[in-house]
DNA sequence: CTCCGATCCTGATGGC
DNA sequence: TGCCATCAGGATCGGA
């Protein structure tokens, strides 16, 4: 569900309820997510103070005085703060709460999300692989076009591949190609050099824009203060099978790349 | 090493 | 109204 601007929507929205808060219990009503939540969470962490909360690819990082929590929110995770007494719904697992009476609160009905323990958030094996940040200072098209060369995958195979650039999940995967005029299914490595530099500068637009508006909501994604996201209002080319091209009104297509439903239009992405 | 498909799970939706 | 098939914003893992 989340990628990388409705994370970044999440973490903004979490952040001023953080800041040097300590954390009075953890309660797990349902350990099996993704990976099972480790017992050493609920053990260690009540008496630590949070200090905040960083994002790292689709990620969230709380950091605490020694350790850190890792959260991933899956295809169907959300946090958000509720009071401590609010009673927990059907796919509530998680909650931390604070010594304020607030509590942060992990609802994920398909549990694909986890939440994990670290001493060392560098050093663990589902960071530690991590590519750049697409909206940081080391991701351009020099980077991007080095990385594909040698490559027979398809580009977008390519930009959801968190090695290569972190959180860019499919919908702004499709939404880049769109605006870059990109073919999906072209081989990355066989995509010239000046398209990887439209691709870079599309991918930065695409992303920046959908934290402006908050995200994209399709079905249940929520800030973490219960909005909705509006960048589905701005998509472009996601979910527009059959509908007409919004640059030059051809039909919008639909082929399966990877298990993902890939949309793009036949003449503007050639 | 690279690539591709299967896989985990629940809930919403649409056709009959 | 019910039943069934299909699809969904992720990403790891194993086999080719």
């Amino acid at each position: 569900m989340p990628e990388l601007p409705e994370v970044e929507t999440t973490r903004r929205g979490l952040e001023p309820w953080l800041q040097r808060r300590r954390v009075h219990a953890v309660v797990v009503r349902e350990p099996r997510l993704r990976w099972p939540v480790p017992p050493v969470l609920a053990r260690e962490l009540p008496g630590q103070t949070l200090h905040g909360i960083e994002r790292r690819a689709k990620y969230l990082l709380l950091t605490a005085d020694r350790g850190t929590v890792i959260v991933h929110l899956g295809m169907s995770g959300s946090l958000c703060v509720v009071t401590a007494e609010t009673p927990p719904g059907k796919a509530d697992h998680v909650d931390v709460v604070l010594d304020d009476g607030a509590c942060l609160r992990l609802r994920d009905p398909r549990r694909f999300g986890a939440v994990l323990w670290t001493a060392d958030p560098t050093r663990h094996a589902l960071l530690a692989e991590l590519g750049p940040e697409p909206l940081g200072a080391d991701f351009d098209d020099d980077y991007l076009y080095r990385a594909s060369r040698g490559r027979s995958r398809t580009i977008k195979d390519l930009l959801m591949d968190s090695r290569v650039v972190a959180g860019i999940g499919n919908i702004y995967a499709n939404e880049s190609l769109f605006r870059a005029r990109i073919d999906p299914r072209h081989p990355a490595g066989r995509v010239s050099r000046s398209r990887y530099r439209r691709l870079a500068a599309a991918i930065r637009a695409t992303l920046e824009d959908a934290i402006r508006a908050g995200g994209t909501t399709l079905r249940d994604f929520r800030s973490s203060e219960g909005r909705p996201g509006y960048f589905q209002q701005q998509l472009q080319i996601y979910g527009r099978t059959g509908l007409p091209c919004l640059r030059c009104g051809s039909r919008v297509r639909t082929v399966t790349l990877g298990q993902r439903s890939t949309f793009f239009c036949p003449r503007c992405q050639s």
